[in-house]
This record gives C-alpha cells, structure tokens and sequence, in this order.
DNA sequence: ACTAGTTAGAGCGGTCTCTG
DNA sequence: CAGAGACCGCTCTAACTAGT
C-alpha cells in the first residue's frame, strides 16, 4: 500500500530503528494485518505505540518480538497459548533475544541510525538522563499519550535527518 | 467446545488535488 | 497560501469459518 502516513518518510526508506506501520510490518513478517491485530489481542506484550487515531506505531523491538511470535506459531508449531506461556515464563528479551530493554524513553530511542554522524548536531539531545523514573507513578493512559508523543517527535527527528542528508548529499 | 484466524462494515484521520 | 472535497489507509467490533 501506498502508506498515507508514512509518506515522504517511506520514501526516502527508514532506518532500523525507524517506526513502522502496520502494512510494513504486515509486509515484512509476511503476515496479514489483522492477524498483527489479532496476536495483539492475543499478546500483551504486543504493545506498539500508538498515534491519533489509534494507528500503531511498532518499534523495531515490537518487530522482532512479531518475528519471534510468528516463527514460533509457524515453524515450531506452537498454539497461541504455548507461545503465550513461553513469553510468561521466560519474558520477551530472552525470546527476542535482545540484550538491550525496550526504547521505551526518548533517550533510548533517540541512538541508532544517525546517532554516530547526525546526532551531536540534532535538537533532541537534551533527553532527560533517567526518565523511567519520572513517569513511574504515572497511568498507562497517561504514559501511552507520552509514548504517542514521543513517536510523533521520533517521526519528525527521522524526517529532519533525512532531509538534512539529502541536501548535505546534493 | 475450543482455537486460530477471516470477513464485513461503519467510521476516523491523513494526504493529495483542485479551486479561488 | 488556504479551504474543500475526494481518496485511501487504518481502526474497531462482531460474526463467521475451518480444523482439532
């Protein structure tokens, strides 16, 4: 599909740590949307971050978790709740196999991709060295309106490093 | 009956194009 | 440049299907 959002995003092609919509990941884990959906309902630990009208954001975290999710239903043969046992059993990273947690602040997400080149020069620098902290006593709601917000300023970081790349290349 | 999807439909939100 | 409208992608929910 011709992603609306993702727009000149898209087309000048994202990074890993890029966020993805829906059809991306649909596209990359060769998995139909509604079943991303349906694990969502099925997987709490599904938790992509989601913007105004609730269109999902997923981290590349959120993808390989997908990826994990899909070879285990698929290739090993696991049921929904096999795979859901397992996730409760041994948590997400050890399936995952990520040794880094979730970019669940802005620090965190804020690293890969231009951080070696662009980074130093970039406006989001300033990131508060221990966020968790502060939004520990917060709701879910209130911390998924954070997250919404920080993807959006995420997205828009991503734009500005690419734009800013493009004219530096010409 | 239970599991794991699949389908359909109404509505929302973003982007694009046209017009003034 | 700004507003309007069309288009398209996406959402959610509920009902449905196929296999075990």
């Amino acid at each position: 599909m011709t992603d609306s959002t993702a727009g000149p995003r898209a087309a000048a092609g994202k990074s890993e740590a890029a966020f993805r919509t829906i059809s991306e990941v649909a596209e990359e884990l060769d998995v139909p949307q509604h079943v991303l959906r349906f694990w969502e309902t099925k997987f709490t630990q599904i938790r992509p971050m989601k913007r105004g009208g609730g269109r999902r954001y997923y981290r590349p975290e959120d993808v390989a978790l997908l990826q994990r999710i899909r070879a285990l239903l698929y290739d090993d043969g696991l049921t929904i709740k096999g795979v859901q046992k397992l996730l409760r059993e041994k948590g997400v990273k050890a399936l995952v196999g990520d040794p880094q947690p979730l970019p669940a602040t802005l620090a965190e997400v804020e690293a890969p991709a231009v951080a070696d080149d662009r980074a130093p020069t970039l406006p989001f620098d300033a990131a508060p060295a221990a966020p968790d902290a502060a939004v520990a006593g917060l709701s879910a709601r209130q911390r998924q309106e954070i997250e919404t917000a920080l993807a959006e300023l995420i997205a828009l970081r991503d734009d500005l490093a690419a734009e800013l790349r493009r004219q530096e290349a010409a």
